[in-house]
RNA sequence: GUGGGUAUAGCUCAGUGGCAGAGCGCCGGACUGUGGCUCCGGAAGUCGCGGGUUCGAACCCCGUUACCCACCCCA
């Protein structure tokens, strides 16, 4: 057999139930809060991320899924989903068209990293992004709404950590002063840590090496570097989450890898998805449209792993789970009996399996207790002659006849009336 | 890119040089038309792959691939 490609995986029946709640919750609370999906091309021009993500990312440098195409055009599976929308918001003009500037995503994107736990090289995100508005109020919207997805999905034990990180004004200024700060330290710290202290000396801050920390703890904070733009901007921020009554901690130590982002940035953190804790990470990207060769607009969003959220999520409760039904037959006589039964069950809207191999009775019940039916319906010779089908019900071992015109009527009665 | 672990039935795993195993699952039976619990029977294996050592290898050695975990990076 041919296997599946490192780093990708099936999801099999049994998990994508997880999956499928997890979308659906989410693109109900993202179009309750104004935000209309966008769906995009899965392949882009290498072009986009080079200038969107960052030339000095990882992501960019060693982690993208780049070729040339048969034109000989550079292209490559997308690795975030941000450039991409960025780049239809303005392909198509959907700041006139759109009645606000607000898009969701949810889609496939590729990383060529090692896989470990919560982290592959084809993963899933969902993505929220606000194109256009510039008001702090919106980012303490999109905290909230990415703070309410954790919630919706019934993830427990969750930690929102917010920061600012500056703009093209103030952060250089925080950045040197790092490196100032830093002074001989930098020998004594991981090779890691000294490698960022050249390239981003910002990600210092994301180092777990405990002998690393006393150094890192004495570093100065990037909020106290802030421009009186950014500043008023996060206080404001601020101001809004508390009025929201959403619990989180400022952490001068959330940076985050893109090189985009600027002034607020977020993370929610959970346990339980493996040596990540970031189940959805995002911030303010103001300059990314002129970075991109598009009009001067400001954008915030977040992006979050569905695979992170789907590991973090509650095991369903067993009464969510469907009963379905199953009709069962005795008899070629009474085959065609079944499947006319089955199809008008179906046609009624109900759920209904039958097994169609002929084997005993007793195998399909087996069968219809698999399938965790809640009734299943028999027809045999009995039956076919009296113009009546037998209904049992599976919890109680109950059975009783009922007219063949009346059971599509009395099943969609006993199952509806038996939902939880 | 670096390090560690693992690879045996559909699944979870035992088996440290001498006949390939268990539990669960699957199929059948214990009533000629009734599931779950119990009992009985059955099917199911390239012991990841390639080489080596040995009278003999799932087991020891070398190589290789995949998966898992961690670093790194990030969702």
């Amino acid at each position: 057999m041919i296997p599946a490609i490192r780093g990708t995986h099936d999801i099999l029946p049994g998990e994508v139930e997880r999956w499928q709640r997890a979308e659906d919750i989410s693109r109900r609370l993202f179009e309750r809060y104004g935000y209309a999906e966008v769906r995009t091309p899965i392949i882009e021009r290498e072009e986009l991320f080079a200038k969107g993500t960052g030339e000095t990312t990882d992501i960019v440098q060693k982690e993208m899924y780049a070729f040339t195409d048969k034109g000989g055009e550079r292209v490559t599976l997308r690795p975030e989903a941000t450039p991409s929308l960025v780049r239809a918001f303005v392909e198509h003009a959907l700041e006139q068209r759109m009645a606000a500037p607000k898009v969701y995503l949810f889609g496939p994107m590729f990383r060529y990293e090692r896989p470990q736990k919560g982290r592959y090289r084809q993963f899933h995100q969902l993505d929220v992004e606000v194109f256009g508005m510039a008001d702090p109020a919106i980012d303490a919207e999109v905290v909230d709404l990415a703070w309410a997805l954790v919630a919706a999905l019934g993830i427990v034990g969750a930690e929102l950590v917010v920061n600012s990180v500056g703009c093209p004004a103030c952060r250089p200024a925080f950045a040197a002063a790092l490196v100032a700060a830093l002074g001989a330290d930098v020998s004594r710290l991981c090779r890691d840590c000294q490698r960022r202290a050249q390239t981003n000396p910002l990600r210092i801050f994301d180092c777990k090496v405990p002998a690393d920390q006393p150094v890192i703890d004495a570093l100065p904070h990037s909020l106290d570097f802030l421009c009186d733009g950014c500043r008023t901007h996060f206080a404001a921020v601020e101001r809004h989450l508390g009025m929201y009554g959403i619990p989180y901690r400022v952490s001068h130590r959330l940076v985050r890898g893109l090189d985009y982002y600027t002034r607020t940035t977020f993370e929610i953190l959970a346990g339980g998805i493996g040596a990540q804790n970031a189940l959805l990470g995002g911030g303010r990207y103001d300059g990314l449209f002129r970075q991109l060769g598009g009009p001067d607009r400001t954008g915030i969003g977040f992006a979050a792993g569905l695979e992170r959220l789907v590991l973090a999520m509650p095991e369903p409760r067993r009464s969510e789970r469907r009963r379905p039904l199953f009709v069962a037959y005795m008899g070629e006589a009474a085959r065609d009996a079944a499947l006319a039964l089955l199809r008008d069950l179906r046609r009624a809207e109900l759920e209904a399996h039958m097994e169609y191999e002929g084997r005993s009775l007793k195998a399909q019940m087996k069968r219809a207790d698999r399938l965790r039916a809640a009734f299943t319906l028999i027809l045999g010779e009995e039956e076919l002659a009296a113009g009546e089908v037998s209904v049992k019900d599976m919890a109680t071992g109950g059975q009783r006849r009922v007219r063949r015109e009346a059971v599509v009527e009395e099943c969609r009665a006993l199952v509806n009336g038996g939902r939880e």
